[in-house]
DNA sequence: GAAGATTGATCCCTCAATCTTG
DNA sequence: CAAGATTGAGGGATCAATCTTC
């Protein structure tokens, strides 16, 4: 450490993490800024609406939408109420817990889902898929679940948050927020 | 898409991409967590710092300093004027071209980032090395590149952004050649 | 006009404190 | 006390506007 600030890492193990840390910096900022300027909403946002739209009635607890989102209870309600002034998302008491509230995907909020979601989804595939061969898919998705249960060695299993698309389009319930 | 959001990625790609998705939430929030409690700073500053220590006389221009940490100069002279008011960085002017400015380190920035070097590679390798195997190291290296260069068609190499290490530590103000 | 750099308004995230219910 | 959730203060990132120099 007196000679090299990265003595620890071989050279190759140094372009190989110079070539992620990049990625860390490049990726997340470029998908933000796709889904700012195509539909106005974050990134976050549109994870948060999207897995909504893929739960039975189009509702979660908070709780376990954090979960899904790779997030923080915390973060997800400051972001929750934005998406609530907007109309898009209300919440409902859950009547079996007193402490735990429920996060609706309102119409307006599925119809933005909808047609953000065919873009978000070509801009993945243009970014991330489309450059690498199909084996390269199966070993991205290897390596980042075993370095994921590294970083959140407690955490939930992947494939247990992914949103199941069944329901999509269930049940129509009750249609139009209050505010006008 | 009527049925379906994510009707575009294949049940395949919808995992792998999903495993993806949350380490890019996840990774970086944890290296940001470990150096601020670690050492105090920042993961960008960390790397702001450590990309100076291994400049030759431990100077850059913004421009090319921007550039090696995947960055902004807008960025990365807020940054830098964070980093002078704690004393570890100094701007100077470019006595050859007017519009360019130095970054250059200090005594006392060099001491942080050579006590927060270790730390950071130490975490670095526990969370993205060691749960992969050397194959997967290549692997990994492969496809960030890949991704980057649909991310960032015109960006520079990544082979070009790795500060070379023989510099560190360097006295006097002599033009050292690159090894072939 | 183009390139290097800085500034500041705005937005968002983080984190600790707080509240309520089980 | 533990779990679910909310709030607000403080800090950092983004992006457009601006300035200077080539």
């Amino acid at each position: 450490m007196d000679r090299e600030v990265d003595a620890r890492l071989s050279a190759e193990e140094l372009q190989d993490w110079y070539a992620f840390a990049f990625l860390l910096l490049r990726l997340p900022a470029a998908l933000e800024t796709h889904m700012q300027r195509e539909v106005g909403i974050s990134h976050f946002e549109y994870l948060v609406l999207a897995g909504l739209s893929m739960m039975p009635r189009h509702t979660q607890r908070m709780r376990d939408l954090a979960d899904n989102t790779a997030s923080t209870v915390s973060r997800l309600s400051n972001v929750v109420s934005r998406l609530e002034k907007r109309g898009w998302v209300r919440r409902e008491p859950d009547p079996d817990d007193g402490r735990s509230t429920f996060a609706v995907l309102t119409a307006t909020g599925l119809a933005t889902v909808e047609a953000a979601a065919p873009r978000h989804t070509a801009e993945v595939r243009r970014l991330v898929f489309d450059p690498l061969t199909k084996a390269q898919h199966r070993q991205l998705g290897t390596i980042a679940t075993r370095i994921l249960r590294a970083v959140v060695p407690d955490g939930p299993r992947v494939e247990d948050c992914i949103p199941t698309p069944h329901q999509h389009r269930q049940t129509p319930e009750i249609e139009e927020p209050v505010h006008g």
